[in-house]
DNA sequence: ATTATTTTTTAGTATAGTCTAAAATGGTAT
DNA sequence: ATACCATTTTAGACTATACTAAAAAATAAT
């Protein structure tokens, strides 16, 4: 049985392992948690005794198979409950992290059982992530970022990249939503800003940085 | 800000003070909390620090005016969650207790308004219990155990008073429900036991045990 | 190949919550 | 009035999590 902090670590690593594959350190966890290195080592050795991730002494950590599948677990009733706050809640999805942060934590798997059937076995959350099954699969359907795509090119958005308050907002305010078709009109070479168009009607101009942080698919 | 702990300590001094009336003597909250007595002292003096109770060397606590709209504010979460458990997720109201435990410490004020607001503003949880307003206002209509009725007295089923699994899946075999109308028909004097008739139609037969925690107006 | 810098780990401290064992207190019974 | 007993509190220890400051290792720069 994992604590509430062992349970944020391990989804801490898993993004920042993207999903297991690549090794994670130190200090890139303590800036993802906002503690500090000398905690995450503590936390690492304990996570580590506990085989849920292999430590190397300086070398950084890896989540094993087990700690993959219970990281995905968490993940698996974070979105859940977002989908929840704001299908039925009415929350916007740039409120739903904080609350869903602590919602992914309550012990009990019926809860996140008849929550998902309730709403309907959802496959994507608000911010279009996939919801992992109770297995720990995901299956993730391929997508990249809006800046690689071509002039000319169309695509649908399928997720976001950034899911913070701000960048949430932001798109709410220029009117990209999950879902939305587009188009590329046109791209500056030199800062790698783009013009799309939304649903073959509005157009919208942004920075590389807002598109490098929209995913789209073809 | 309370933490989790802290919650519950102050839930279990709110039940067992009737409301915050009475002082509360430490090993019945040691019980209350299955935790051992110096824990409770532990608590209790931590809790006089923070002003929610007053604290007595060797006399027990009271809950301050501050300590009992806390107290209410938990109750009010818990008691939402519990409609929000059966009503939409289906849950027994003999299943709810321990995952509304958990749920009633999740901290975010919009979250239980909405809550509140989508399941329809309730005012009784499934236990018959009240929900307490956002200002740690709780009115309760008057109610009093069923043994107390005569034979030949009439009323409704409002609540329960014990609400462990056993109990309430007891009730639901013998089918026994809020809401439910009786009858006293019989009343044996040697033990208090007695038969009931419910909606009019079915004749149950209960100990004086069941009788006392089961609640009624008439 | 040394030296300097960054990253990571260790050592020691703090708070929250729990426990056991022992001491103190208040109320009860003689 | 004193002794006894149940209740409560204190003292000391433990786990979980986080911190700061200092040491150690890995990496980068000369
Ligand atoms: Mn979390
Ligand atoms: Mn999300
Ligand atoms: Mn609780
Ligand atoms: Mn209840």
């Amino acid at each position: 049985m994992l604590t509430f902090a062992e349970e944020n670590y391990l989804k801490a690593i898993y993004h920042l392992s993207d999903g297991g594959k690549k090794g994670v350190a130190t200090n890139d966890v303590s800036h993802a948690m906002r503690t500090k290195p000398a905690s995450v080592t503590d936390m690492m050795q304990k996570l580590g005794e506990k085989g849920v991730i292999e430590y190397r002494k300086y070398y950084g950590v890896h989540l094993t198979e087990d700690g993959r599948k219970l990281a995905l677990q968490t993940i698996r009733k974070q979105r859940i409950w977002e989908v929840f706050l704001v299908e039925k809640l009415k929350f916007s999805w740039d409120e739903v992290h904080e609350v869903a942060d602590e919602l992914e934590h309550v012990r009990s798997q019926i809860l996140v059982q008849r929550l998902d059937e309730y709403l309907g076995y959802p496959k994507f959350d608000p911010h279009g992530d996939p919801i992992p099954d109770e297995f720990g699969e995901v299956k993730s359907r391929p997508r990249f970022p809006l800046s690689e795509l071509e002039v000319g090119a169309s695509g649908q958005i399928v997720a976001v990249k950034d899911s913070s308050a701000a960048f949430l907002k932001y798109l709410d305010k220029v009117g990209a939503y999950i879902g939305a078709r587009i188009k590329v009109l046109d791209k500056v070479e030199f800062d790698g800003s783009v013009e799309i168009l939304v649903d073959g009607k509005k157009s919208i101009f942004m920075s590389k940085d807002v598109a490098m942080n929209i995913l789209v698919m073809q």
